[in-house]
RNA sequence: GGACGGGUGGCCGAGUCCGGUUGAUGGCGCCAGUCUUGAAAACUGGUACAGGUGCAAGCCUGUCCUGGGUUCAAAUCCCAGCCCGUCCGCCA
């Protein structure tokens, strides 16, 4: 969330910038109820200061005459606390709701069609052939299943079968291999639920809840994404500035309800209700994170690049970026059989707006009051698509698949996907 | 799931039965200083977070797991919840 003394002196900012995210900014609602709500605190307190003081002297003397008049102070203290209570809690759920501003360098747009291609990696590949879906190869090759799906649980859920089910499991000890040993990331293996609190950290709550699964009689969500649990991993905790950067990678499934997609991407291995994810995860200084944030990309990037899948970078339209992102780029590899590309990663900054919520602060120096920290996080990838981009890249005529160089080690000897 | 025990500052650990100003004794750690060529040891001092208010120094309020309650006053008493431990039950 936006600090509240950051919207007292700055709410035309906070304002645009809501406006040019599409997004609604109770700016007004938030400096109304700031002003009653310090109003009543300060009575409060005052009056508290004094019936402390009075207290003392009773506990001194023993004045039975100080009596009444205490009880009549603590009465008033305690309404006019209790009302300053109710305001605040008003004006915290306000807050957030109030989305993130965002950085400069941020196009100003409204729809996906406003993105900026910041660069790009690789060419479309040459087929001698026409191009067939993964879908339509997967289904052919025994690898894929979504009928069998549909009548196990629903739509947008899958089996993957034999060598895709273990092309899946390559690239997920790929991903951690790369990222842990080459690009410095702790592995962490997170808790799949998470409560609600986590959820409010990374701004999943209160406005996307209708996004996620909740789970009935309890206060637990099924993680849209392990950037929730791992990022709240260091909630409510002042971390040691020369710790910083933490570097994370997570694999777990992630669930989304897709609302709001409704006939969209029904097709294929593309829009899933649960989906596998390999998440990387940043927590560092002010003066570090747009850095940190250019790094991880790489990161995510590189994978790509291994697997030799052409791709592009986008640069996220103020329109498309969301509510918590201060700056966010899709990455976006080319699915010959789809004819368009699939984003396969999203990786975006946050300044402190996650920070606040989940109250991760660090300690600048000896003996210096906390800071919030900044975080950051990317798919470093999401796996269906990324199967998707492989299927469609390495088909050959015959409608086998060759396996990508860099995961013939995971493969267990399998070359060639449809082979036996 | 049942029974019992427990949750106190960066860490350990008093205080809780018998409420009184206690943000909380003590130790460790950390920081600064003295001493020393330097370091260690020793000694001295310092060492939470949030909010309100103020130009500032400061002042005030709150915080002993969380939320309620009793009281002029709660770490301390009462209720509920969460978490941890031990035993029993169940279980991959």
């Amino acid at each position: 969330m936006l600090a509240l003394d950051f919207i007292r002196k700055n709410p035309e900012l906070v304002r645009r910038a809501a406006e040019l995210k599409g997004e609604g900014a109770p700016v007004d609602e938030v400096l109304r109820l700031d002003g009653v709500w310090r109003g009543h605190l300060h009575k409060a307190e005052t009056l508290k200061a004094e019936q402390n003081e009075l207290s003392k002297e009773f506990a001194r003397t023993r004045d039975e005459s100080l009596k009444e008049r205490l009880r009549q102070m603590a009465d008033t203290a305690k309404s006019e606390l209790s009302v300053a209570d109710a305001v605040k809690r008003e004006l915290d759920d306000l807050l957030l709701r109030v989305p993130n501003v965002f950085h400069e360098s941020v196009p100003v747009g409204e729809t996906e069609a406003d993105n900026v291609v910041v660069r790009e990696w690789g060419t479309r590949p040459e087929l001698a052939f026409a191009a067939r879906t993964h879908y339509d190869l997967g289904e052919a090759l025994g690898i894929m299943d979504f009928e069998r799906a549909a009548r196990v649980t629903g739509s947008r859920f899958a089996f993957l079968l034999g060598e895709g089910a273990r092309l899946e499991r390559a690239l997920v000890q790929f991903m951690l291999d790369v990222h842990t040993r080459e690009h410095g990331y702790t592995e962490v293996w997170p808790p799949m639920l998470v409560n609600s609190a986590s959820m409010v950290g990374t701004a999943n709550l209160p406005k996307f809840a209708d996004a996620a699964f909740k789970v009935e009689d309890s206060d637990l969500w099924l993680i849209p994404t392990a950037e929730v649990p791992v990022t709240n991993f260091h909630r409510d905790e002042i971390l040691e500035v020369d710790r910083l950067p933490l570097k994370y990678v997570a694999y777990a499934p992630s669930w989304r309800t897709e609302a709001g997609a409704a006939g969209k991407d029904t097709r294929g291995f593309i829009r899933l209700h649960q989906f596998s994810k390999v998440e990387l995860v940043k927590v560092t200084t002010g003066e570090t994170s747009l850095d940190e944030f250019e790094k991880l990309t790489r990161d995510a990037e590189d994978i790509l690049q291994r697997l030799g899948l052409h791709y592009q970078v986008m640069a996220m339209c103020t329109g498309d970026m969301g509510f918590a992102q201060y700056k966010k780029y899709d990455l976006m590899a080319w699915a010959p059989g789809l004819d368009r590309f699939l984003e396969v990663s999203s990786c975006s900054t946050f300044n402190d707006f996650q920070a606040m919520r989940a109250n991760i602060r660090y300690r600048p120096g000896r003996g210096a009051p906390p800071k919030f920290a900044h975080t950051i996080n990317g798919s470093g990838l999401a796996l269906p698509r990324t199967i998707d981009a492989i299927i469609e890249t390495y088909q050959r005529s015959d409608g086998m698949i060759s396996v990508p160089e860099a995961l013939k080690p995971y493969m267990g000897g399998v070359e060639l996907i449809g082979a036996r």
